[in-house]
DNA sequence: GTTTAGGCTTCG
């Protein structure tokens, strides 16, 4: 018997046509003082290797037969048994057994994967039927099963003691009302419920008599799954178990479960208030994103949150340090006018510094308090309106006073989704009123294309459908903000003149912008990562193998690195897409990426394979790299579903491996003027159309950075009089912004302005 | 095979 250690494919660069598997094992059955010989290659061929690829995880046991034994032509090189073991011909058969999880004994065998049944390859059957308890029928002194309605639930929260404590009340069609209290240390263990209706399934939960009446409490090999209790709702089971028993009779029991509490009104018909309900004095429960955050004192947070509906009282303003603001520090007027600040206070202070921008929250038990009140750390003067709305979400947990964060498929957070996309985009450098003015209708757009094409002298053309006369910068200056206007200007200066410096990262969850961090840095975290490349146990669904280092010079030695592939993509002779690579160093990953279409560094760390620090790219494609955000990214290895997926690219590996795709932009600020005056505009989300070529691309190819090159030189002669330079018809987008220091000032933005052809005569002085 | 909590509004 032989427990697999590393399961390869066929050699990367080897013809992977061919259905053969290579496979080292460690067998138990040699007692022998020599490491090295403890380790034999099994080679298994044609259809036997193929199923056996489809049922066999790491760690998995497996008995061999009918193998013949050959000389191993790999001992040189893996080091391993001199002889190996051929699996081929009728006689070979191989047995694959999965051996339970160490956590939890008695659970039946995690599936995460359909086995393919095969009379080659066989598992020992699974049988383990639960049985539940009604809660009419507990006995004191049990450890039971059971299923019910919640109708009282607190999230989790510190214990005095070392676990997280929830608490929860459930019923079932006894109508009896059961307390339970569930200790566990990691949040991820605990019920993950949402609202009063959802049903929950325990397994190994005690029972105790207390105050009169049953309770249930956790016990060993506990572990709970929660359902949304809504009838006709998907029976889709929240749990972070990667080994949890449901068939069709919990399905059954979860439908009957929700048809039963429909009928005796367990759940409220309403769960959570809008903003645009809110009353006065009340407590209520309320599902809203989160925009930003502050500190505000030690016991003390600001959320400021929104649903897309207006409360109709004068809600509470916060006035809180710009730079202690966690996302935007300002908004547009008309979002500013639907955003709620919270006051989350004492023991909430901790779970809301976990919070990010962009979280979709469940705030429950809040309360709307009228009239005035302090806010802490700030005088009278700045804190408070008089005549206000506020909303406190108390210290404790009384009433099941907290917050949860909701993931974003949850019914309610599609509904909220909604909603909120009724509203225009806004950030520091947009504007709500300009997609009013996006939606003129199109009639003007023959005027403002003839008008700029007759000038040969222009450099640039506006695409916008925006029907509005130029005006001087001037009178741009004297105008309005939040409003888009046409001028007619020429580029005196701009800045940064590195395009390495106007390359940016930016996040659009949290708006965040950054440098793309330089290549010193990426080289020595991929050179710490190769470090700790160690042994490993990478996850099941991935098969290991080993691919010749790129060389930096013909007569240097030949290296092997190791690589990891999706099982899946193996099977479907897909190994070229995508790689997980460890201890290579940066060059030689950028070397090989002509060799394969997606590569994604890995490193060894405590034993696991896992991602490099954010600060590197997550993935290599072509010349292009991607990064994540830190912020927003939540990083894990995991299995990347390629099934009937034709092109494996950035977006779907990032969504696997739980990364917030950063986007590349470009950043620059330009100097217009015309005889009026000058003015300071930035090239940002329109840097695109504006050059005719993505960020993205600047990033990563030559030829897109001449381009760049070329327009600015051309715009901006370097050396050349203002007389040479040529006009632009700019769309430029007027909106406040807030500086450092927490003013408010004018920001422009160049938009729906396309860079045309540099004029090829001598220009005059433009009249404006 | 040990503890924690055992609902029940609020300092702000």
């Amino acid at each position: 018997m032989t427990e697999i250690i590393t399961c390869m494919p066929p050699h990367p660069h080897l013809n992977v046509g061919s259905s053969f598997f290579v496979l080292f094992c460690v067998c138990f059955a040699e007692e022998d003082s020599q490491a090295d010989a403890s380790s034999i290659n099994v080679v298994l061929m044609g259809t036997l290797a193929k199923d056996f690829n489809q049922a066999v995880n790491q760690g998995d046991v497996v008995v061999a037969s009918g193998f013949t034994v050959g000389k191993s032509p790999t001992v040189h090189k893996d080091k391993l048994h001199p002889c190996n073991l051929l699996m081929s011909g009728d006689n070979a058969c191989i047995y694959v057994f999965r051996l339970p999880p160490p956590r939890d004994p008695t659970s039946p065998p995690a599936v995460k994967r359909g086995p393919a049944p095969s009379t080659e390859v066989s598992r020992p059957p699974k049988t383990q039927k639960y049985t539940y308890v009604g809660l009419g029928d507990l006995k004191t002194g049990s450890v039971v099963n059971v299923y019910g309605v919640v109708v009282f639930f607190k999230q989790p929260f510190k214990s005095r003691g070392t676990d997280f404590c929830s608490s929860l009340k459930i019923t079932d069609q006894s109508n009896q009302k059961i307390g339970c209290t569930i200790f566990c240390d990691k949040l991820e263990d605990h019920p993950k419920i949402f609202k009063i209706g959802d049903i929950v399934r325990m397994h190994r939960v005690k029972t105790q008599f207390f105050n009169d009446s049953i309770t249930l409490v956790n016990t060993f090999g506990f572990s709970v799954v929660t359902f949304d209790g809504a009838v006709g709702a998907n029976v889709e089971p929240r749990t972070s178990s990667l080994s949890f028993h449901f068939d069709r009779e919990d399905c059954r029991t979860v439908e009957e479960l929700r048809s039963w509490a429909a009928r005796q009104a367990v759940i409220p018909s309403v769960s959570t208030t809008p903003l645009s309900a809110v009353q006065p004095k009340a407590y209520f429960d309320l599902t809203c994103q989160l925009l930003a955050k502050a500190p505000i004192d030690t016991t003390c947070t600001l959320l400021r949150v929104w649903d897309g509906t207006r409360c109709p009282h004068t809600l509470l303003k916060v006035i809180v340090e710009p730079n202690v603001m966690v996302g935007p520090t300002s908004f547009s007027i008309d979002r500013e006018n639907l955003i709620a600040n919270i006051l989350v206070y004492d023991n909430h202070v901790e779970f809301a510094q976990q919070l990010k921008p962009g979280d979709f929250l469940r705030i429950y038990n809040l309360r709307a308090i009228p009239g005035s009140s302090k806010v802490p750390g700030l005088t009278s003067s700045q804190s408070v309106e008089v005549d206000h709305l506020a909303f406190h979400l108390h210290g404790g947990t009384a009433f099941g006073r907290g917050i949860r964060v909701l993931p974003e498929n949850s019914p309610d957070i599609q509904e909220l989704k909604r909603t909120i996309k009724a509203f225009p985009e806004d950030d520091e450098l947009n504007d709500s009123t300009l997609l009013e003015i996006w939606g003129t209708p199109p009639e003007s757009l023959g005027d403002v294309t003839a008008e700029s094409s007759t000038d040969s002298l222009r450099a640039s053309e506006r695409n916008c459908t925006h029907d509005i006369e130029p005006v001087t910068l001037s009178e741009l200056k004297r105008s309005n903000l939040g409003r888009v206007h046409h001028v007619r200007a020429q580029l005196r200066s701009y800045k940064p003149h590195r395009l390495h410096q106007a390359l940016k990262l930016y996040c659009s969850k949290c708006t965040s912008m950054q440098d793309i961090p330089d290549d010193e840095l990426v080289a020595h975290l991929f050179l710490e990562a190769s470090k700790e490349s160690g042994p490993c146990s990478p996850p099941p669904w991935l098969l290991s193998g080993q691919i010749d280092a790129p060389r930096d010079n013909p007569g240097s030695l030949k290296q092997a690195l190791t690589v990891h592939l999706s099982s899946q993509l193996v099977s479907e002779n897909r190994t070229k897409e995508l790689i997980f690579l460890m201890g290579s160093t940066l060059e030689e990953t950028r070397q090989l990426v002509s060799g394969y279409q997606n590569i994604i560094p890995v490193r060894s760390s405590g034993g696991h394979l896992t991602l490099l620090d954010l600060s590197a790219p997550f993935l290599f494609r072509g010349r292009r790299k991607y990064y994540g955000c830190r912020r927003c990214s939540e990083p894990a290895l995991r299995e990347l579903c390629a099934e009937g997926v034709e092109l494996i690219d950035e977006t779907i590996i990032a969504k696997a491996l739980g990364i917030q795709l950063l986007q590349y932009v470009l950043l620059m600020a330009f100097e217009v003027q015309d005889p009026t005056d000058t003015l300071e505009a930035f090239l940002w989300r329109d840097a695109k159309s504006f050059f005719g070529v993505s960020p993205e691309e600047v990033a990563a190819s030559q030829e897109a950075q001449n381009c760049i090159h070329q327009t600015m030189d051309s715009l901006c002669p370097p050396g050349g009089s203002t007389g040479e330079r040529p006009w632009l018809d700019l769309c430029l987008m007027a909106s406040r912004t807030e500086d450092g220091g927490g003013q408010k000032q004018p920001c422009y933005q160049i938009c729906h302005t396309a860079f045309t052809k540099p004029p090829s005569t001598h220009s005059d002085p433009e009249p404006a």
